[in-house]
DNA sequence: CAGTGGTCTAGACCACACA
DNA sequence: GTGTGGTCTAGACCACTGC
C-alpha cells in the first residue's frame, strides 16, 4: 500500500511550486479537481490545503476566478497580546502587583475622543505598577468606562491588576494597538525608576465590546523590553 | 425545509456558550459526536467550528481528554509586517530612498550567532535610508546571507532597498521579529536627524528559508513612529 | 450559463493519551 | 482497552462571478 496523500503534503507540495516559481506570481494555479487528481486524492484534502495557503495569504482565491499566486504576499505575524504576570512569570521571574491610584471621575476631553463616549461619561481611572523580582517592570495606566462594565466599580483591585479582571469578566469583540518609542514623562520615569527623556517603551490598547468602547490602557515598559514575534 | 446547520453557526453558539459561562474557563466541552447530534449536523461541521476556536485559542483540545475552555486565552493580533515603502506611502507622503554603504564582508561573530551561519561565510553588508516627503524616517541596517541569494552579489541597490527585492526574490518561510524602545546610538541618530541617546523605535528581523537564514535587518525609526494593529 | 471554490454529509480508519 | 480528536473519502449541492 502507498501512504495517503495528506493535506499536509499538498501545502507543501504547493507551497514548494510557489517558490520554485512552477506557479508564478499573480498566476492561475490548477482547479481543486485538477490538483485532487494529480496528486490522487478527495478536492477535500487540496480544498484544506489551499484555505490554509490562503489564510496566509500566499494565495488568493476567488469563485469562478481559481486560485492565485499573491503577488506581493503582505505576510502576517501573530502578535500575542501580552498579558503581564504570564510574560513576568515565564521568565523565572517573581510577579509583584502595586496599585497607585484609583479614583472614578469624568472623562477627560481626550478620552472621550479616544473611546467615543458621552460628555459626563463615569470613567474608572486606575494606575499601577507590575514588578519583576522587585523591579518596576510596567506601569500602566488604564480607564474603564463604567457602563459598560458595571460591576468594575465595585472592586478595589488591591490584590490583582484591571487587566486580568477585564480578562476574566468582560469579553471583548475589538481591540486596537499601538506600539512607539518614547522619551519617559516624569511621572512614569519615578514609578519605573529610569530617569525622566529615558527611552521607553509604550503599548496603548483600546478595547471595544460591539460599537460600545470598554476600556483605554497605556502601558509604559522599562527600557530593556523588547516584545517579540515570530511567523 | 429547515436551514442547513453551518459551521459558522456552530462556532458562533459555542462562542455564546463560552461568553455566558455555560462553558465554563477551564472545563470539557461536550465531545464532537454530542455537539453534531445536538446541532443536528455531522462531525466534520462540528469539527471545523472546533478547529477554528482553536486556532484562535478560545479552546485547547487534545486527542483522548476532550475539549477544554481555555482558562486564560491568549488573544492574538494579526501584525502586518510593515513595507516601508508602503507605510510610507500610504500617510501621502513621497517616498525616497537612499543607500549609503554596501559592502561584501565576512559575517561578525554576532551575526554568525544571530543567523547560526559558519566562520567565514560572506554576507552582504547594506545600510540604507528611507524618506518621508525628505524627512529620514528609517534607518536600515541589513545583512545578507550570499550563500542562500546568490544573486544578491550581484544587485547594487542603488535604486531600491533590499527588502524590496528581498520580497520579490527570495521567499521566506520563517521569521522572528523584535520590537523595543532604545536610545538612538550615534550613527542611526545622525542618519536620522535626532541627538544620540533620543528614543527610537528599533524592529529587528530575522528570516530563514527552510532551515537557512536568509538575513537579518535592524530598523530603527525616528521617535514618533507608531506601529499599530487591530484584532 | 458554466466553471470554480465553499461547504455539508455519512462513513471510515487512525493516533494518541488516559484508565 | 477505549474514547476523543485528526483526517481522508466520495459524493453532493450551492453561491458567486466571469464569460
Amino acid at each position: 500500500m502507498t501512504e495517503r496523500t495528506t493535506y499536509r503534503s499538498v501545502k507543501e507540495e504547493i507551497l514548494r511550486r510557489i517558490r520554485d516559481r512552477v506557479f508564478q506570481p499573480g498566476e492561475v494555479i490548477p482547479p481543486e479537481t485538477a490538483l485532487a487528481e494529480e496528486f490522487g486524492c478527495a478536492r477535500a484534502t487540496v480544498n484544506r490545503a489551499l484555505r490554509e495557503l490562503s489564510d496566509e495569504g500566499l494565495v488568493e482565491r476567488k469563485r469562478r476566478a481559481g486560485t492565485r499566486v499573491t503577488e506581493a504576499p503582505v505576510r502576517h505575524a501573530r502578535l500575542a497580546i501580552p498579558v503581564i504576570r504570564n510574560e513576568i512569570e515565564a521568565t523565572g521571574a517573581q510577579y509583584r502587583y502595586l496599585l497607585i491610584h484609583r479614583e472614578i471621575v469624568a472623562a477627560p476631553q481626550w478620552l472621550r475622543d479616544t473611546l467615543e463616549i458621552a460628555l459626563n461619561a463615569a470613567v474608572l481611572h486606575l494606575q499601577c505598577l507590575h514588578f519583576a523580582d522587585d523591579r518596576p517592570f510596567e506601569f500602566e495606566d488604564r480607564w474603564i468606562n463604567i457602563a459598560v462594565a458595571p460591576a468594575v466599580a465595585e472592586i478595589d483591585f488591591r490584590e490583582s491588576g484591571p487587566n486580568e479582571w477585564l480578562v476574566r469578566e468582560v469579553p471583548f469583540s475589538r481591540a486596537e494597538f499601538g506600539f512607539a518609542a518614547a522619551a519617559a514623562d516624569p511621572a512614569a520615569a519615578g514609578h519605573l525608576g529610569v530617569r525622566p527623556g529615558d527611552p521607553v517603551f509604550v503599548a496603548e490598547r483600546t478595547t471595544w465590546l460591539g460599537d460600545r468602547a470598554i476600556t483605554f490602557a497605556r502601558m509604559t515598559f522599562h527600557a530593556g523590553y523588547r516584545m517579540t514575534t515570530r511567523i
